[in-house]
RNA sequence: GGCUCGGUAGCUCAGUCGGUAGAGCAGGGGAUUGAAAAUCCCCGUGUCGGCGGUUCGAUUCCGUCCCGAGCCA
């Protein structure tokens, strides 16, 4: 079973994964969907070389920049990884902030069909109104299931009727219904102590490179081009916006994101909460987690072999 | 110093032919079953710049003062 470390961006996982790792022999397994792209390394904020060096990163940079991914195909990626990681007989840590993708591999997804790109073309060209009236006609019960005022969730919802000719709310089950693969902690911290360490994280990527970075991209497929950040500093490297305004923008869409992680991550409750703040030291997540955890460290010592016959 | 235009939500502004006001953005809360760093839903009381006057009633009209921008001296 694998150990899972999630919490928003910026909130020490990558670190706190690496200090595990080191103390419990475990390997480091990337649940996030952007960091899975190759590239994209200050962006992304991928594990630093040093850290990537200390002990073993798997699912870091394995997809090409123009391919999409999805929540079943990242767990088609990972429970290989993970089970060879097991056979090894080390641990595997899972760390990442993309809720559902952990919520793939903690989980399962119902058996449902993949997405189809002409269905979504053709829902595309429809109006939100035409594609939920169409819904609604090959399936009368979705308004209890699917938000209805979402047209990608619309989308995708047709995208299971049209393919399979059921109704997709006869089709799906309910993550409840399974137990987690594993467990692990989420990272919780203050709201203003976690906005200053995004804040501070945006200014360091640019003193890391990230202009360069981002200039010397190839064209982005569909889910890599959605990167944060990404929009900002082309505009500035296209010298349509200032460094300053850039910067801003990207900082507040980094605390928005982190804002929508924190809601997911709340209700993960077979997950452990570690609760941080501004005056939170840095050792302290690692006792944390270690209290919580106590068998991830101290393993079952060996039976006495001298220990005396009562 | 004179004239003009402004001063309304954290920001940018709308509006009230006089009955104490509402959008966008920001912010907050929530959802999340194969796009998820995506996508979507919900949440708006603020001395309507200050003080007087007219009025049953003023953010609205009048006077005056303060602040900002512009023009003229």
């Amino acid at each position: 079973m694998p150990f899972f470390i999630v919490g928003p961006t910026a909130s020490g996982k990558s670190a706190l994964a690496v200090k595990l790792a080191e103390r419990a022999g475990g390997e480091i397994v990337n649940a996030d969907a952007f960091q899975l792209y190759e590239g994209m390394d200050i962006l992304t904020a991928k594990p630093s070389v040093a850290e990537r060096a200390a002990v073993p990163h798997h699912l870091y940079g394995v997809l090409p920049v123009t391919e999409s991914c999805d929540a079943q195909r990242y767990r088609e990626m990972a429970l290989p990884v993970i089970e060879e990681i097991l056979l090894r007989g080390r641990l595997p840590i899972v760390v990442g902030g993309s809720g559902l993708y952990i919520k793939a591999l903690s989980h399962g997804l119902a058996p449902l069909p993949p997405p189809d790109v002409e269905i979504r073309a053709r829902v595309g060209a429809m109006t939100a109104e035409e594609a939920r009236e169409l819904l609604l006609t090959l399936d009368p019960q979705a308004g209890e299931n699917v938000p209805l005022a979402n047209p990608r969730y619309v989308s995708r919802a047709l995208e299971i009727c049209l393919q399979t000719g059921q109704p997709q709310s006869a089709l799906r089950q309910t993550f409840s219904q399974a137990e987690p693969a594993g467990c692990g902690v989420v990272l919780a911290w203050e709201r203003e102590a976690l906005y200053a360490r995004i804040n501070a994280r945006v200014y360091s990527m640019l003193a890391e490179g990230l202009l360069a970075e981002v200039a010397g991209l190839p064209p982005l497929g569909p889910t890599a081009e959605k990167a944060i950040g990404l929009r900002e500093m082309q505009a500035h490297l296209r010298g349509e916006m200032t460094l300053e305004a850039a910067v801003e923008s990207m900082q507040q869409a980094t605390r928005r994101y982190a804002k929508r992680q924190g809601t997911w991550f709340r209700r993960e409750t077979w997950l452990q909460t570690i609760c941080l703040d501004s005056q939170t030291a840095a050792e302290f997540v690692f006792t944390q987690l270690s209290n919580l955890f106590p068998c991830l460290l101290n393993p079952p010592p060996p039976p006495a072999l001298s220990s005396p016959l009562p």
